[in-house]
DNA sequence: TTAGGGTTAG
């Protein structure tokens, strides 16, 4: 307005009074992009005027010297007056006028594309920076110190990988490489990138660092979420280097705090603030409440929170996430109405922060209310916002939506797959986590430490081994060969899928071992009936100077229990709280009633039980029915069941048992009975099925399968083996097996799923080696007798893994003892 | 004319 103004006084009467002129309505309006285009023209004029006045300095008009030096005089006036408009249109944030300036503008120099070039980056059109200055490099034009942090700022928010690179090897090339600024934004650059080696060295080699220099590097850690390192570097600037810590700096390290979990540390930097006269700042004092929030501190976090004299959405946000982070969803959505009240309008991020409440509260309706207020709104679509609906629906246990949002996205981020790949893995969808991993990898974005984290745990559900080391090849290959986190998936999932021995070695050859290896392993060996191995790795892990926690004993007294070492469980339970000050929780109960169990002392078990300082839950129920079945006690195993069912209605596992149960006492009746319950409400036994893998493939056989290619053979040598075994055609237990019960057909235990699954992997396998089966139920009565006296009659050994444990059959004899 | 996070998804 100005500007124009000015220009206005120059078009009209030198001695127009400044009160007359403002009296002129076309002088308040805002300049238009023509106007002033128009007006820089007659600037033009005016100039050319002022610069031809001088007699001194005026040369003959025919001269050649005279018409080249009037020319370039011309030139660099309208350049600087073009300069004084661009920068007017830049500030004001009109890009696209400043842009039809420029474009009309003869052989732009270096300061008019710097204008150009920071007019874009700061209109947020990061491309077009970048291509304007692809245009003024093709246009001859010389970059200076100026044009390289805007170019730079643009390649870095446009992820302009390459484009980076090679504006920095031209920053390099053309010396410029020591420039304080220049170098500040390359560090923020690579950063940005998840460069942080590229970062380090750009700061290493600068000869000068101010704050900036150090914030850029601190805050690139905290973005590339590397607390600690950034912890670390902030603690070098001020004490090697004397750098006092300002906004920036507070700021990066309340967000490191967070990461880490260091609410003590957080708190000095808030005393830091305070000493320093930031406290009062809206914005740190919001930075200072999430750092409460993320370390669990609600307590704290909304004392603060009562005491700012001022809040805004972001600070209603922050205190709403804290709350739906903690596990607090009610007094989330109660934050959601107060902030009406204060008339602060909830954002997408007031909703992304609601949705994990809804799935906290398992309440879909929540759920569908924020999903329609988002619709409603017009916030949608939105990348973040609709990740949150995918999660909130498949933690609330319905996928269709979930699949529904990702499918119709308009734009899909990694942490979008990811999202959609955890939905899967969460409800049991392994096969279809696979599917959408592979999907992935055949478009641009790969798959990241999420990605692999998330999808381990699926091959090990699937028991794949073939997936599984596939997988473990492309973690190594992707360079996440070195993640702990990713590691311990990998041995997890190994020992999962049946193979401990390479789970052992992938445990061996860690660079880095933290407390989860030594439990994965440990609850390995466990689960493969391997008690005494885990234990002394549990000896080890102690010498080593590692803490166990709470997963360690569930790890410990599972082996314990599974290889029925008695005493050990008890001497490892009691110093739980004696040795180790932690108080025992459901689990380590639980397996303590397995050990009971296995003890065959069922009055015992029962008498813990009722002395547990902790409700029974099914789980515990579980146990004692499982010995009550494992020791044929039928009172007890009713009185189980009952309890069981008293909490889970549905729970078909408890159901199967028992009827199991009476088919072994041969109380037909009573296995009657209870298929007839089941039927009546609705509940389906879960079909049996055993998984062989065979030539890098899976091979699924249900009970009286004939859909494999081999299966008249398979049924043949079943058969053989039955009889070679002794396996009576007319056996009692498969007389009254439930399964025959209910569907009145003649089904053999030589049929069973596991059998022919069994039979398969001898016959398609090499002589000696050992056969794994991998099946979705408990092992029925027959079938574990049966393959206990085909691995003695082959001498092979057979590896069956159920839902719970692995049983290692050899020699006519099962890891498990028996009771499993 | 140059550099820098208050809250948000896996």
């Amino acid at each position: 307005m100005h500007l124009v103004y000015a220009l206005h006084r120059r078009s009209n009467n030198k001695n127009t009074s400044d009160a007359s002129l403002a009296s002129r309505p076309a002088l308040v309006l805002p300049p238009s992009g023509v106007a002033i285009i128009m007006a820089t023209a007659f600037v033009h004029s005016c100039c050319n005027t002022v610069s031809g006045s001088n007699p001194q300095r005026r040369l003959p008009k025919d001269s050649p010297a005279a018409s080249t030096s009037t020319t370039r005089r011309r030139s660099r006036v309208n350049l600087a007056s073009v300069a004084r408009t661009l920068s007017s249109l830049v500030n004001a944030g009109r890009v696209r006028e400043a842009a039809s300036l420029f474009e009309s503008t003869k052989k732009p120099d270096t300061f008019l594309w710097n204008l150009m070039i920071r007019g874009y980056a700061d209109a947020e059109l990061y491309e077009e920076a970048v291509h304007a200055y692809r245009r003024m490099r093709d246009a001859g034009v010389w970059a200076d110190h100026f044009t390289f942090p805007f170019v730079v700022k643009s390649c870095a928010n446009s992820s302009s990988y390459d484009d980076g690179l090679r504006v920095h090897a031209k920053i390099i090339k053309v010396g410029l490489d020591s420039d304080l600024f220049i170098c500040n934004s390359l560090i923020t650059m690579y950063s940005k990138f998840g460069l942080l080696s590229a970062a380090e060295r750009v700061f290493d080699e600068m000869p000068a660092r101010d704050g900036v220099s150090w914030n850029s590097l601190v805050d690139g850690y905290v973005s590339n979420g590397e607390g600690w390192r950034s912890l670390v570097c902030i603690k070098h600037m001020q004490e090697a280097f004397g750098v006092k810590l300002d906004w920036f700096a507070i700021t990066s390290a309340l967000s490191a705090c967070s990461l880490e979990l260091r609410l003590e540390q957080g708190k000095e930097i808030h005393c830091h603030a305070v000493r320093n006269g930031l406290e009062s700042d809206i914005k740190l004092q919001t930075a200072l409440l999430d750092m409460y929030c993320k370390n669990g501190d609600m307590v704290y976090a909304d004392r603060l929170f009562g005491s700012m004299s001022r809040r805004n959405v972001v600070t209603w946000n922050a205190l709403i996430g804290g709350y739906a982070l903690n596990d607090e969803p009610l007094q989330a959505f109660a934050c959601a109405i107060k902030m009406q009240d204060d008339y602060m309008i909830p954002d997408t991020v007031t909703l992304v922060n609601l949705l994990p409440a809804c799935a906290e509260l398992r309440s879909m309706d929540h759920g569908k209310a924020i999903h329609a207020l988002a619709i409603r709104k017009g916030f949608l679509p939105h990348l973040i916002l609709e990740t949150a609906l995918m999660d909130m629906y498949a933690k609330c246990g319905d996928l269709k939506p979930s699949e529904l949002l990702f499918e119709k996205m308009t734009e899909k981020s990694l942490v979008s797959w990811n999202a959609m790949i955890v939905a899967y893995v969460h409800n049991g969808r392994n096969s279809e986590a696979l599917q959408l991993f592979l999907h992935l990898q055949e478009g641009p974005l790969g798959p990241d430490v999420f990605t692999i984290s998330s999808i381990i745990p699926a091959c090990a559900e699937l028991a794949s081994l073939q997936q599984g080391k596939q997988i473990h090849s492309y973690v190594l290959r992707a360079g996440y060969g070195s993640d702990s986190v990713v590691l311990n998936s990998i041995i997890n999932m190994y020992a999962r899928c049946g193979d401990l021995n390479i789970a052992r070695q992938v445990f061996d050859r860690m660079p880095c071992r933290d407390l989860v290896s030594w439990n994965v392993l440990i609850m390995g060996y466990a689960i493969h009936g391997h008690g005494e191995a885990a234990l002394e790795l549990f000896s080890a892990m102690k010498d080593a100077g590692l803490k166990p926690n709470q997963s360690t004993f569930t790890s410990v007294l599972t082996a314990c229990s599974i290889t029925g070492l008695s005493d050990e469980g008890w001497l490892h339970f009691d110093s739980m709280q004696q040795e180790h000050g932690m108080s025992p929780e459901i689990e380590h109960y639980g397996c303590m009633v397995d050990l009971l169990g296995r003890t065959r002392d069922l009055r015992a078990a029962m008498d813990f039980i009722n002395k547990m300082p902790l409700v029974p839950t099914a789980r515990i129920w579980g146990s004692l029915l499982t010995a009550g079945r494992n020791n044929r006690n039928i009172e007890v195993a009713e009185f189980a069941a009952e309890q069981i069912l008293r909490l889970e209605h549905d729970n078909t596992g408890c159901y199967v048992l028992l009827s199991s149960m009476y088919a072994d006492a041969g109380k037909r009746e009573d296995v009657d009975r209870v298929m007839s319950l089941m039927t009546q409400k609705g509940l389906h036994r879960t079909a049996a099925r055993s998984l062989v893998e065979f030539d890098g493939k899976t091979c699924s056989f249900v009970n009286g399968d004939k859909s494999h290619a081999q299966s008249d053979k398979i049924h043949r040598v079943s058969s053989v083996l039955s009889r070679k075994i002794g396996e009576a055609a007319c056996d009692p237990g498969a007389i009254f097996d439930p399964i025959d019960a209910v569907t009145k057909r003649a089904n053999s235990p030589s049929r069973h799923s596991l059998r022919l699954a069994v039979v398969f992997g001898l016959i398609s396998s090499p002589v000696g080696s050992p056969v794994l089966v991998k099946k979705n139920v408990r092992i029925c009565n027959h079938c574990h007798r049966a393959v206990k006296l085909i691995s003695g009659f082959s001498g092979r050994e057979i590896i069956v893994g159920d839902t719970k444990i692995y049983h290692h059959f050899s020699n006519g004899t099962c890891s498990c003892g028996d009771y499993w």
